[in-house]
DNA sequence: AAGTGGTCTAGACCACTAG
DNA sequence: TAGTGGTCTAGACCACTTT
């Protein structure tokens, strides 16, 4: 008969909202404008705060929004493209794609690079690493934060006497890293969220959501080094240049 | 005097709880187990169901939880690695790689990506497109949901007749699509919400976190697809095997 | 000091799964 | 039907930025 299937799902509170919100963005803001505050928000549609900002949320995952305590909500640019698979073949810092060296120690890695670095040649836990700090910076912002381990058997010739630590002693183990033959490289790509050392680095808050870029780097005596690269997460499409060079510039494409 | 500075910025409690729970997953319990329930653990630690809530989230965003309505909450299993460019000039379908042809369409492909389809070619918004539906299998859990669009004008060899809707309308425009020359193909990896249609397929609630993957594909007479898919970012790592072959097998590196 | 977003509480009810 | 996680409310206070 004409019973219709009304409903059989019925909407979220949160989700309706966060569509409603969207299709406003769209319309009636321009990029960078600050939108009403919570309260008001929340008082407009009806809600609680919580589910005003539950929405809100999601619109902030998804790079539409941001938001800074103390400030408030501004429409978000379109997500920045960082390159990151650009050179097939290359060591951290050979190019000059916006990475500043930011500081270097030698110390025990933790667990999970030493499997990472285990990978294919002899590698020991308690061997000394190195671990270079970098920051990838995009338009004036911090977009990445690094932390790259090389084992000090991949960069024998280091002058154990050269600046023993900051920016110059970053500089000098990649220098050292430069020298070896890059035999390939291995790169995977996961969700995380920031540690709160990163955070700070990122200007975000412990626990935002990153993208987490973990980079391996072969030559023939197994793996030379490992990179761990944290992401903002909102502002940033990580682009992968496999061949035909043309970078994609849009708007993310699903919501 | 003695005034050390403590506690300049008190850790949230939810941030702190993380952790500890964090710390106990390691140590008490194995994978697949389940944890208490959500009222008895808040209880245990002396909080609010929302604080404990939002740890869970947290701790289910970094791939160390899988929460089940109406089941419960168990301990994940390590991220499975799943291969996304493997073979750097392959159409899609050409590898047996997990991939099931769903369903085909002709319709008017989204804004966006029309204007991915723009790139370096003649493409009309108003041009039909084909839209396959594809679902990738891991362990038969499906673990990523595509959208290829497939301007009609790059398969014109594709038969009208032949089934108009279902798999085999889709492996057949896949079919007419290897018949082209690949040129050449672009990738970007960004964070999203899953779509109501793609969370049902991904057995996820709608907004879940996903990573967005998308491909173009170039010819020599500009872009000849663009494929959109979405991987489940609780449960995938996605790996970039650029050169030197070994895959990562390994647990997450940063919290 | 005023205004913003971030954290937290103590409840309530709903949707889903499994016995 | 009982038990689980998911949604929602109406408050409160805190941390931070700006004026």
């Amino acid at each position: 008969m004409g019973t219709t299937q009304l409903e059989t799902v019925p909407e979220p509170k949160y989700w309706h909202l966060k569509t409603v919100l969207s299709e406003a963005l769209d319309q009636d803001f321009a990029v960078g404008e600050v939108l009403p505050n919570e309260r008001e928000l929340a008082a407009r549609f009806g809600v609680a705060r919580a589910t005003l900002r539950q929405a809100l949320e999601q619109l902030e995952l998804e790079g539409r929004l941001q938001r800074r305590r103390g400030v408030g909500t501004t429409v978000a640019p379109p997500r920045v493209g960082v390159a990151v698979g650009s050179a097939q073949h290359s060591w951290p810092g050979e190019a000059a794609d916006g990475w500043e060296p930011q500081d270097a120690s030698e110390s025990l890695p933790p667990a999970a690079v030493v499997k990472l670095l285990g990978t294919g040649g002899a590698f020991a836990a308690d061997q000394p690493v190195h671990t270079v700090r970098r920051t990838r910076m995009t338009n004036g912002q911090a977009v990445a934060a690094e932390l790259l381990y090389v084992p000090a058997a991949s960069v024998p010739g280091l002058p154990a006497i050269e600046a023993p630590s900051g920016p110059a002693r970053a500089r000098a183990v990649l220098r050292e890293l430069q020298r070896l033959v890059l035999d390939g490289q291995d790169r995977s790509v996961e969700l995380g969220s920031a540690r709160a050392d990163d955070a700070k680095e990122l200007d975000r808050l412990p626990g935002a959501p990153v993208l987490l870029v973990t980079t391996r780097y072969f030559t023939a005596a197994g793996t030379a080094a490992v990179s761990v690269a944290t992401y903002r997460a909102d502002t940033c499409r990580l682009t992968f240049g496999g061949s035909g060079g043309v970078e994609i510039t849009h708007e993310p494409v699903a919501s």
